[in-house]
RNA sequence: GCGGUUGUGGUCUAGUGGUUAGGACGGUAGCUUCCCAAGCUACCUACCCGGGUUCGAAUCCCGGCAACCGCACCA
């Protein structure tokens, strides 16, 4: 589906909009409505269940999400986090500094300041990369982090976080000493992260205001046991690096004890790439051909990441492979930096081992970004059909309950309907229109399962007393199954998947 | 941020200076209907915002906001 059809779509069944619409819209923020909210409710529970579920010692923590100036210092964020522009003057184009110093300065601009920066340009006689004019202006620092006045006095700073993994590393000292003192220890996060970006685009693709699901798992670089054996046979879609490099794009099937052989990746980053790759084929069920391991090469990963893949899912909406999540090998940056912005060392002595600066892997996944590719990827056009593919576990309402003739079977309806939500279902009721409207409505709502009452279900002479129909979305499959056995019937649906578990649909 | 294009009910759209601003889909209510968007009736909802030109602006001009495309950007 195109971008705009897929926008017109999701705002006319009220899965989001832009917020503050009735004032013409606010670049980059957008709301949720009902089954937009619940959906993303439901893709972080399927997130939880699939990555908390590797390990006991994976726990999630809800932070703050402001950060103290300090905090944002250590981390890098602040320093880094400014992009330092050059305007041109002539033809008003803008440049990172450091695209535009890269000849005379090919170690980067980092720690200059914007009067040294105009400096080197003048000195230079640098010119506009789109234009050639010498006309390039002084560059004033632009931070990508929202600051905001805190305290009463208003001189204290603090910063919307930019990140949500920032909150996982202030908490590990916690974490150490609530937990069983033990590593690998994760902490996840699922939380907003805010930036303010130059230029918001793709709806869901860049927004200042997002939430990010992160798990931090800190570890000791010398002993990361992981049951390597799980995966050792899965082929993983991967683009290499040097592959790029030496001008080959196309994915390759490589099995995972490969890319772990030699010593090429550690046996705990390939574990965790196919633990991700599994996430996005059997869970959030993206089709195992539109989905890759996109290697980045030392020059586009940031400086503290040793080993970098972005999972990239191909889009039809956006046109190409699209990062949703990303699998970061940051080694012990993180705790190292905040170990001496807070004169706290964090260090820790893990029970019969030498004392250790844990090192962090870092899966990370874009909540917003998800969401969308899921309605691109299951939102399904079938001549004036439209249905929304969901997995059962993901829709946002899970069951439909249709009275077949609204006066005649309304009230059993709703009884169904009822004993549904008693037994922990939600089912909304939906008395309008025709039978085939309803179901319709259902179909692209992405509600997995129809219950329709009938006159044998009220009849007490019928052999089908108390039986109602239930219809499966996709196959438009009907059976008749007893009230009494509906939820036992359809909980299973409803459970999200779990690594190493067995799929209920 | 720069350049281009665009902005009419919830959605898609007709309307190029004077229209009761039309249609389709949709929604609501009623009738009908015993299983896949049927039909009938009624109702609902719009010219992105602010200035200007004009006797008169959805329409022309300026500014703003927003979206899309390209560039740039995306620790």
């Amino acid at each position: 589906m195109k971008l705009d059809e897929l926008v017109a779509l999701l705002r006319r069944r009220g899965v989001l909009w832009p917020s503050a619409e009735i004032y013409g819209g606010t670049q980059g923020l957008y709301d949720y409505g009902p089954l937009g909210t619940r959906l993303k409710q439901r893709i972080e529970d399927a997130w939880q269940s699939w990555f908390l579920g590797l390990s006991e010692d994976y726990h999630l923590i809800q932070p703050a999400e402001l950060l103290p100036e300090p905090v944002v210092r250590a981390s890098g964020h602040l320093e880094n986090f400014t992009d330092p522009e050059v305007t041109c003057g002539h033809c008003h184009a803008v440049f990172r500094a450091e695209t535009v110093l890269e000849k005379v300065r090919p170690e980067g601009v980092d720690g200059l300041s914007p009067a040294e920066i105009g400096e080197i340009v003048t000195r230079h006689q640098l010119r506009c990369p789109s234009c050639g004019s010498t006309e390039l202006t002084v560059p004033r620092p632009f931070n990508l982090m929202f600051g905001l006045d805190f305290g009463v006095t208003g001189r204290e700073r603090v910063y919307l976080q930019p990140e949500t993994a920032q909150a996982s590393y202030l908490s590990f000292a916690r974490m150490w000493d609530v937990g069983r003192r033990t590593l690998p220890l994760g902490v996840a996060v699922i939380a907003h992260a805010y930036r303010n970006e130059i230029a918001p685009r793709q709806v869901l693709f860049r927004m200042r205001a997002f939430t990010q699901a992160e798990l931090q798992i800190f570890f000791d670089p010398t002993d990361f046991p992981v049951p390597f054996s799980d995966v050792a046979d899965e082929l993983l879609p991967v683009v290499r690096a040097r592959d790029r490099l030496a001008g080959r794009e196309e994915v390759r099937r490589v099995a995972a004890r490969e890319l772990a052989g030699a010593g090429e990746l550690p046996e705990f980053y390939v574990y965790h790439m196919v633990q991700s790759y599994r996430f996005y084929r059997d869970v959030l069920r993206h089709p195992a051909e539109r989905i890759r391991l996109f290697e980045k090469s030392d020059q586009e990963r940031a400086f503290y990441n040793r080993i970098q893949f972005d999972l990239e899912v191909q889009l039809e909406s956006l046109g190409g492979f699209k990062e949703l999540g990303a699998i970061h090998y940051r080694g012990d940056y993180d705790l190292g930096r905040h170990g001496q912005g807070s004169g706290h060392d964090l260090s820790v002595v893990p029970t019969g081992r030498p004392r250790v600066l844990p090192h962090v892997l870092e899966l990370t996944f874009g909540v917003d970004r998800n969401l969308w590719a899921l309605a691109d990827a299951h939102l399904t056009v079938e001549g004036d059909r439209t249905y929304w593919k969901l997995p059962s576990y993901l829709s946002p309402v899970p069951v439909g309950v249709f009275p077949l003739l609204k006066k005649e079977h309304g009230p059993a309806a709703r009884s169904v309907a009822e004993r549904l939500r008693s037994a922990g279902i939600r089912a909304v009721v939906d008395t309008a229109g025709s039978i085939g409207k309803r179901y319709a409505r259902m179909d692209e709502a992405g509600t997995p399962f129809g219950v329709t009452v009938d006159g044998e279900t009220v009849e007490a002479a019928s052999p089908n007393h108390g039986t109602v129909t239930l219809r499966e979305r996709d196959s438009r499959a009907q059976e008749r199954v007893p009230i009494d056995r509906l939820a036992e019937r359809l909980r299973p649906f409803f459970v999200p998947p779990r690594p190493g578990g067995t799929r209920a649909d």
